[in-house]
DNA sequence: TTCTCGTAGACCGCCTACAGCATACAGTTG
DNA sequence: CAACTGTATGCTGTAGGCGGTCTACGAGAA
């Protein structure tokens, strides 16, 4: 993984506006989290980061400022940043105000819906389904979010919209193997969404969203006993700071 | 402005755990972006910045960062930083998210109501009625804020207190001018609200909030175009690119 | 006069270097 | 054996500097 890797993954020679580092380092680095490389509560060496990516220690810095500002790692002063370890306090709380988020924006979706817009969430309704009969469970799960992607923008509220976009992200930390469990009882859900907001019916949507995301939800928290989040043994290099507060 | 004016900001000689200087640059730029002396839409070079405030301009860029992740500043690669120049639509969504955010508060506050918290929010109602018979408009506006930041802990929804927080403080920039023309009025409501919390009527504390965040709502669009906020003109040194998708 | 092109200046993004603090460990003392 | 202290090492936070790019501006051509 050298620098040259990361500067272009923008694919284009020549870019207008080229892509910032710390860009590249941010959306690596989000990877190895994703993925479990960087595993919650490791302490994350500026250093070594630099060493691994083949970058300066600067845009590992700024890198991990945004993945501070998105929850992504916890900046402790002094003490370098770390891996974010989610409580199950923290997941449940999350996923309420996803739910609040989302069932918000299908209502106003309901309320500003266009035929286009409509036909937009039709077609990523048939390819979800189709995800899930060929037993796609990443493409399931990634068409998931850029439907309700697109739910939170037909909204019309674009600070919403970004924020839901947000705790999604966040949430789907936690819960991507629940998509497996219930992969197809959620596409069905989501025709029944989308057939509301074409109807403009605003509070069966929001009423459609809210139970939707509650079933995930209590997926999530059925299988969360049988697929802990591994964490990172407590002595990781470097201890954070007691009673942070 | 000197260095050793920000770094000392803590009072105390010697912390615990040293302030980082971003952490000063921060609070001062947003501060310098609050009090107008930053105009929206200007261009904030990182070299004036930090002859001004007397630091290099390492600092400025990673508070920079900070604050572009709370909405303050817009970030443009290559081209710089510029203080975030909002416009009516999104003051609009603005306020329309921190009506559901602080509702939701509300109605968990309710619910997860203690004697010891209620004794809180009422004093906070004292502190702010005293304000505002004394005509200190900002000691009114910091109390009000405080108020709201106490029910949405004591909703118990860490996350969701998070997010109101940040929003209500975007929201603040907009109408501080506000709290002017209803300062009591405001805090009768809050009062109001309260009385519902403490008596864990959920659903009268959620509807006491939302109808309180929308006469603030109302107050601020009536004098918008009294006083429209007051932008850089156009040329201010270096210009945004054009169209940034 | 208006448009194009070339030049100079300014600024951003990144790298390297250094000072200071935090942690870990070994040696010492009770 | 346990607790404490001094020292060494690693890391963070900040400074300063370099190369490249963008903007602004003036000269020349249509």
């Amino acid at each position: 993984m050298l620098r040259t890797e990361l500067a272009n993954q923008g694919a284009a020679p020549k870019i207008a506006r080229p892509v910032p580092l710390r860009e590249s380092v941010f959306e690596a680095l989000l990877e190895l989290i994703l993925t479990g490389h960087l595993k919650p509560g490791q302490h994350l060496a500026e250093s070594e980061l630099a060493g691994l990516l083949g970058v300066s220690r600067q845009p590992i810095r700024e890198a991990l400022q945004l993945l501070s500002g998105e929850g992504w790692v916890d900046l402790h002063p002094g003490h370098g940043a770390f891996v974010h370890a989610p409580t199950v306090e923290e997941a449940d709380q999350l996923l309420a105000v996803r739910t609040l988020l989302e069932t918000e924006s299908a209502k106003l979706a309901a309320r500003h819906s266009t035929p286009d817009g409509v036909q937009r969430l039709r077609a990523l309704c048939v390819r979800g389904l189709a995800a899930v009969d060929a037993d796609d469970v990443d493409t399931s799960v990634a068409i998931n979010s850029e439907l309700h992607a697109a739910i939170t923008e037909l909204s019309g509220n674009k600070v919403l919209a970004e924020l839901a976009s947000l705790v999604s992200r966040r949430v789907r930390w936690y819960h991507t193997p629940v998509a497996r469990k219930r992969g197809r009882d959620s596409w069905s859900e989501h025709a029944e969404l989308v057939d509301a907001i074409a109807a403009a019916d605003e509070d069966r949507a929001a009423e459609i969203m809210r139970k939707h995301t509650e079933h995930t939800r209590d997926s999530y928290l059925e299988q969360r006993e049988a697929e802990p989040i591994e964490s990172a043994p407590e002595p990781t290099r470097r201890r954070r700071p007691r009673s942070p507060k």
